[in-house]
DNA sequence: ATTGAATGTTTCATTTTTTGAAGTAAATCG
DNA sequence: CGATTTACTTCAAAAAATGAAACATTCAAT
């Protein structure tokens, strides 16, 4: 339940976030995933939607500017979806916002921030490793 | 960014079990936040929804079954909505699904468990505290 | 090479959700 | 009492997600 309150905080802060940047929320959630290029089928697996979805979502990061396609060289088929300058500045921003609201609403201090940090970095590489989508597997 | 990781784990989780039990997202959300008894004004503040997306919410989840409205003896003009039995019983098997699989994918060992509880217990009572909606105050 | 199946994305019509404005009822204030 | 505010509901319109069909590329097997 402690996760579970943490969980809404954070959708209220990227809630907050997103009201000021203009962007809708699946926008700045696929800002915030594209710290590094990412094939489109790869968002749509960590964003739990489907590739329409991806489409459009992608349409209107790169109609504003902020993503670009390129194919991917590996893989023809598919796109690399890659955050132009002014995308990265803006994820930056928003990153930054996002933290700094998140720490000082978590009532933590230093000492625990760290430890916490280390903790959730922790659960952060075994679901990197373990990867996404557990329950999605058919 | 850990806490970030976190957030989508737990939405997938949800995601997994919302497939499970047939309530959509925001019933699924509801039926969490309705540990304890509520006015609906306080669970759309909570959800970050507007009063009448709360309206339709509570509505399919009254027609199922899993929770009744009842006014506010203190005012009249507000519902309280309240989990029937079987509501109680979803939300119960529900949040120790969820926990079970989180804890599963966690990658903590009991030590840690202990410790990230603990952080994130202390977080959520400085949250209760300070209130949602930061932010959305005008 | 060539065919056929599979993969990665797009398109678009449909369904589902959310929004926002207008409405009802009860409380509060003067 | 009457005016205003608060709590919720209604419903039509807007936004978002879905799913099926299409397209291009890759991969595998001839």
């Amino acid at each position: 339940m402690g996760v579970y309150a943490l969980y809404w905080k954070l959708e209220e802060v990227i809630a907050t976030e997103v009201a000021e940047t203009g962007l809708s929320r699946p926008e700045a959630h696929m800002l915030i995933k594209l710290g590094t290029p990412m094939r489109m089928g790869v968002l749509a697996r960590e964003m739990l939607a489907l590739p329409s979805t991806i489409t459009a979502t992608a349409d209107s990061l790169e109609r504003a500017g902020y993503l670009r396609r390129s194919r991917d060289p590996d893989d023809r088929r598919a796109w690399l979806l890659e955050l132009t300058p002014e995308g990265r500045t803006l994820r930056a921003e928003f990153v930054a916002d996002a933290g700094a609201l998140f720490h000082e609403v978590s009532g933590l201090d230093a000492c625990e921030t760290e430890e916490f940090a280390r903790l959730a970095r922790k659960i952060r590489l075994t679901i990197l490793e373990t990867g996404l989508s557990e329950g999605f597997k058919t």
